[in-house]
RNA sequence: GCGCCCGUAGCUCAGGGGACAGAGCGUUGGCCUCCGGAGCCAAAGGCCGCAGGUUCAAAUCCUGCCGGGCGUACCA
């Protein structure tokens, strides 16, 4: 980050010097290649229209003048491009300066104090969260986590649909499996939720409650529905336990209803005419603004849906002062998503305060082929127990190693089996790696009392300057991922990190080489640093020891 | 049918206008007197779904096909 800027600043400075027009914006990136150098401009493809010159002159013009920065080794003109090769001590200085940042490296100040709400996992309290809920619950925290690294305030919140006909359907369910522990044969309602976990609660419900329900009546209903979502809670907390997630903030559909909020968005909607009647209902009219369809707000029997309901807390959510808001969901969502965008719109509020992350769904690959997980089926695993197999690191990571908007198989037998040649073990293993070589160089008496005050010049290996251009880009792949929603770049950087360093590690010897001992452990002390770092983002353990 | 997402190495996936397309796993072959071998080194493996187009430059952008996922509810 800080290297580009250096390079796009002397870029900038030589254009204007040498009379020539400089870009709002002086492209400059880091090349695939050694021969290219270690960061490189194509500026001269983006002035050749303008200069009415081919691109090779205009770079080698560029280079010349460039040739005598001293923040450079080599500045060389190659097919238009212009590559920079950096001088050592433009590298160590780089290390330096993280050095002294510490912990504080690679947070930002974008955020300045706002708030970012993120909402996510938002299940309904009808079973227990499975390796489908997972994707949602690790990609939620870790956005929340990265923006919380841009100096926002972030806020984790859950939104519990306790209302509506799932949960009636589900407290029925539970009645019928109750009632099939005392031996009166009952089937479970059409649609209704054929796990074993609700078999479970039923024969207990049996055994405590006895024959007090024989019916499904009122009281039955009433009973087993509270029943059945205090139960759901628990086991959802559990599963949200296991791997490490918190919410700050539980709302619950029942409180908008009781405070009037689903009946005043209406009142407002209304008021704007974005709705109208139609066989007893009312609807909202998307098709007007180019959308394909029109939702029912409000059903012919007075009940409001889901997706008016969704509405009105998106509206508290910009009353409640949020800056902005991320919602993760499931690819199932875009429609409604559209819709509640397009509300929010007529209803005045401005564009971007809601951005959604949207995800891909996630198919489990195990013993008997690839299946998608149902958790009225009843045929699902349980995050919990996922957990228990694998480790909260391992389930993390997996989960957000792959871009959102991409499918994930989860291969559960080499989560679980192959867990040594697993990307979180080699990730970590860099970081307990040098733990434990700061712990050998203890012993030995060689380690620098203030790594920040270390000579860095014993540091002229090629690959210590591409580990220390590695750890430079820390701070971009934070920002970057935080703004696309997308943890896995922060993996694939990580992954990318330790497989220079362990490399570095098995060829050049650390301990007992006088000054560069110190120079080295300097770097890799730099190195554990942004390890810990992300890892640390990611929610993942960094081991001392593993 | 229509809308959105996705087709890249045997498998799982990065890369989303720039210089010869990458990683992990798997396969094949090497490396343990040496700071933790949970490691390292090397090899094989690709018309980037297909066909057009835009551009000095396309895996990347546009159009059309083909294949997969999701949606298209007075479900949530």
């Amino acid at each position: 980050m800080q290297l580009e800027a250096l390079v796009r600043a002397a870029v900038a400075e030589a254009l204007a010097a040498g009379g020539k027009p400089v870009p709002a914006e002086v492209p400059v990136e880091r090349t695939t290649r050694p021969e290219h150098g270690d960061l490189a401009t194509r500026v001269a493809f983006l002035l050749a229209r303008e200069l009415g010159a081919p691109p090779a002159t205009i770079a080698a013009e560029l280079a010349a003048r460039l040739a005598a920065h001293p923040s450079f080794l080599k500045v060389q003109p190659a097919n238009g491009f212009v590559n920079f090769t950096l001088h050592p001590t433009t590298v160590h200085a780089v290390l330096r300066q993280i050095l002294a940042s510490g912990e504080r490296y690679g947070r930002g100040e974008e955020g300045e104090g706002r708030t970012v709400q993120v909402e996510f996992v938002s299940s309904n309290p009808t079973g227990p969260l499975t390796i489908g809920h997972l994707r949602q619950a690790a990609l939620g925290d870790v956005v929340a986590e990265l923006y919380a690294q841009l100096g926002w305030r972030a806020v984790r919140e859950y939104y519990l649909n306790d209302e509506g006909r799932q949960m009636d359907l589900l407290a029925q369910s539970l009645w019928a499996r109750y009632r099939q522990a005392l031996g009166d044969d009952q089937p479970i309602p059409e649609g209704g939720y054929q796990g074993a976990y609700l078999a479970e609660i039923g024969a207990e419900l049996a055994r405590t409650w006895g024959d007090a329900h024989p019916r499904w009546d009122e009281a039955a209903r009433a009973a087993f529905r509270s029943e059945a979502v205090g139960r759901m809670m628990a086991m959802i907390h559990e599963d949200l336990d296991a791997i490490g997630v918190r919410f700050d903030v539980w709302t619950k559909e029942g409180d908008l209803h009781r405070r009037g909020l689903v009946q005043e968005t209406l009142a407002q909607l209304v008021r704007r005419g974005a709705v109208y009647e139609k066989d007893g209902a009312l609807w909202l009219a998307s098709t007007r603004h180019g959308l394909d369809r029109d939702p029912v707000l409000l059903r012919s029997d007075g009940t409001p849906t889901y997706t008016l309901v969704d509405i009105a807390y998106h509206l508290d959510k910009a009353r409640r002062g949020f800056d902005l808001v991320i919602n993760v969901q499931g690819a199932d969502h875009v429609d409604e998503q559209r819709q509640v965008l397009l509300a929010l719109k007529l209803l005045g509020l401005p564009d971007g305060f809601v951005r959604y992350c949207l995800h891909q769904f996630v198919t489990l690959k195990g013993e008997e082929g690839i299946q998608r997980m149902s958790t009225r089926a009843g045929r699902f695993l349980r995050l919990k127990d996922l957990v228990a197999d694998v480790g909260r690191d391992v389930a993390r990571y997996f989960m957000v190693m792959r871009k959102p908007g991409s499918h994930l198989v989860f291969d559960y037998a080499l989560a679980r089996d192959t867990s040594l040649e697993n990307p979180v073990y080699y990730v970590q293993y860099g970081y307990t790696r040098i733990a434990s070589l700061f712990r050998e160089a203890e012993r030995a008496g060689e380690r620098p009392p203030d790594l920040r005050t270390v000579d860095l010049s014993p540091l002229t290996d090629d690959r210590e300057l591409a580990l220390i251009r590695e750890l430079d880009r820390f701070p971009d792949v934070v920002m970057v991922a935080a703004h696309e929603f997308a943890p896995h770049l922060l993996c694939e950087y990580l992954e990318g990190l330790s497989g220079l360093l362990h490399p570095y590690y098995a060829h050049v010897r650390i301990l007992g080489q006088g000054p560069a001992t110190s120079a080295r452990l300097a770097l890799l002390g730099g190195i554990q640093l942004v390890l810990g770092r992300g890892l640390g983002i990611l929610g993942v353990s960094a081991p001392e020891a593993m």
